[in-house]
DNA sequence: TTGCCTATGTATAAGTG
DNA sequence: TCACTTATACATAGGCA
């Protein structure tokens, strides 16, 4: 996305590194705050930096989205809510090196495991 | 980013607030992937749509970010590590109807802010 | 619908001063 | 280095089969 491409690999020079990430993280929080504007969706981002440092982004507030994530009980009399009720889709893939054409239906095999309608 | 601008506000009609839900979250997933890859970032999304349906993402790993961003206590003496002792910086900003123009300028005004080598 | 296409809007890598 | 521009790659809204 950029005047030349990038491949998607490790950036070893840590200046490219840091701008890049600097102008990426915040392009996918400027998206993120999208998404929730135009479809309701509520969202929490967590991103550590590689120095360590934590840069967040929640819609409609980080902990709130987290705690509902946790399932962390609301108070109803001091009984606890398992971590295990959780039902959620996870998407802990990696995007590989892959030529653009592979990547293109990798992604478009992705959206369509996610598309099954009853999930909505 | 279609073949029409669409503005940045609430999808009424259901079917297009589906659509762009499942195809944006997929995108954001994707960027975040490739960010973790670059920089050697550690992310976690939670994402929950409309419906209240949950999707998440995670590099290396949700729940080890999601708690790393808790200060959960790694079993040390069955002392409580705080959730107070975080120091991340947030963005739980907000894009408003902004004419493109004043728009870009309050990203960069962002990208700016958040640039402060110390912070890296 | 559902899966895929493509015209067009956006994000961003490198350039510039 | 920094603030800003620009060329190019990428994401996506609506179209279509």
């Amino acid at each position: 996305m950029g005047k030349i491409k990038i491949p998607i690999k490790k950036l070893e020079i840590p200046n490219k590194r840091q701008v890049c990430f600097s102008k990426r993280m915040m392009g996918i929080f400027k998206k993120a705050s999208e998404l929730s504007i135009m479809c309701g969706a509520e969202i929490a981002i967590i991103v550590y930096s590689p120095a360590g440092k934590a840069f967040t982004f929640g819609s409609p507030d980080i902990d709130f989205v987290v705690d509902k994530y946790q399932n962390i009980p609301v108070h109803i009399n001091d009984e606890k809510v398992q971590k295990s009720w959780r039902s959620e889709q996870k998407y802990n893939f990696i995007l590989r090196e892959l030529d653009p054409e592979k990547k293109h239906i990798e992604m478009l095999k992705r959206q369509e495991r996610s598309k099954q309608a009853d999930l909505w």
